[in-house]
DNA sequence: GTTGAGCCCGTACCGCGCTACGGAGTTATC
DNA sequence: GATAACTCCGTAGCGCGGTACGGGCTCAAC
């Protein structure tokens, strides 16, 4: 398999594997004629794996290390570790993104019922700040 | 107000704020003796307010948009319309994030019960692929 | 008189995960 | 034999929201 058959089969952009491959995250494989790299089937089910990791909110860093984890087999117990530290982070996220939703949905609501003057004396609580814990990312 | 002693009370760093000057989002106040910029409380209660909007889930971009309707009063529809779209996103967000919780813990309880050699096949789904909507940020 | 704090400015850098660019070589198609 | 499609490589850029750096000025305290 070419580097186009391999990106194209795992949904990714052929950067995207050279990438991986630059972060040491994706192992270089052999060379065909000419320096072509040439991807077995394993190399698919990696790249599948990595993916879909990332999909379940891993960050490149720690897909290193469930990488690594899943080279050398065993380990069960670190991989349950780590997929329940990321459901654990997920889950206060979701409550901190919860109540933002609230305030906004009840800003929302107030905010035509109220006076021009004191209109923008609606937005004078904290929710979410100061910075660092809540302003994670807003994207 | 010096801009240490706006950045101060507002809970920012100096070079946030100028920053934010830079991006226009925020005037550029009257100069002092010797360059140096002289706050108004009025320039405080702006630049918490849009820490607030920051900290509701507002991007940079949208917040100018926000300040601009903030500064010619009036318009209370088009505000409760963007914290109705905002709050929209975000229901969206959390839900996408409640289903990848969900599997999370799936998996967290399986792998531990699966043969190691099976072991990574549970990494087979697709939650959160393909690539675009649902790898947004992993932060 | 020298140390320190605060201000000025422009520019560079961070983390994250890609994505794009430019130039060169090879192979298949017309 | 030229056009297109693929490969190679290294390096640069993007979007987001800041954060830091280095050099220079002024002012007050000691």
């Amino acid at each position: 398999m070419t580097i186009g058959e391999l990106a194209k089969r795992a949904g990714v952009g052929v950067e995207t594997v050279r990438y991986y491959q630059r972060r040491g995250l994706f192992p270089e494989p052999p060379r065909q004629a000419r320096g072509i790299r040439e991807y077995s089937p394993e190399a698919l089910a990696l790249l599948r794996f990595i993916r879909r990791a990332r999909g379940l909110g891993f960050t490149l860093r720690e897909v290193e290390r469930l990488v690594a984890l899943r080279r050398r087999g065993k380990d069960a117990k670190e991989v349950a570790a780590m997929l329940a530290m990321k459901a654990d982070d997920m889950e206060r996220k979701i409550r901190e993104m919860q109540g933002v939703h609230e305030t906004l949905i009840d800003l929302a609501s107030r905010v035509e019922q109220t006076a021009p003057d004191e209109r923008w004396g609606l937005f004078e609580g904290e929710e979410g700040l100061p910075g660092a814990p809540s302003l994670p990312r807003t994207s």
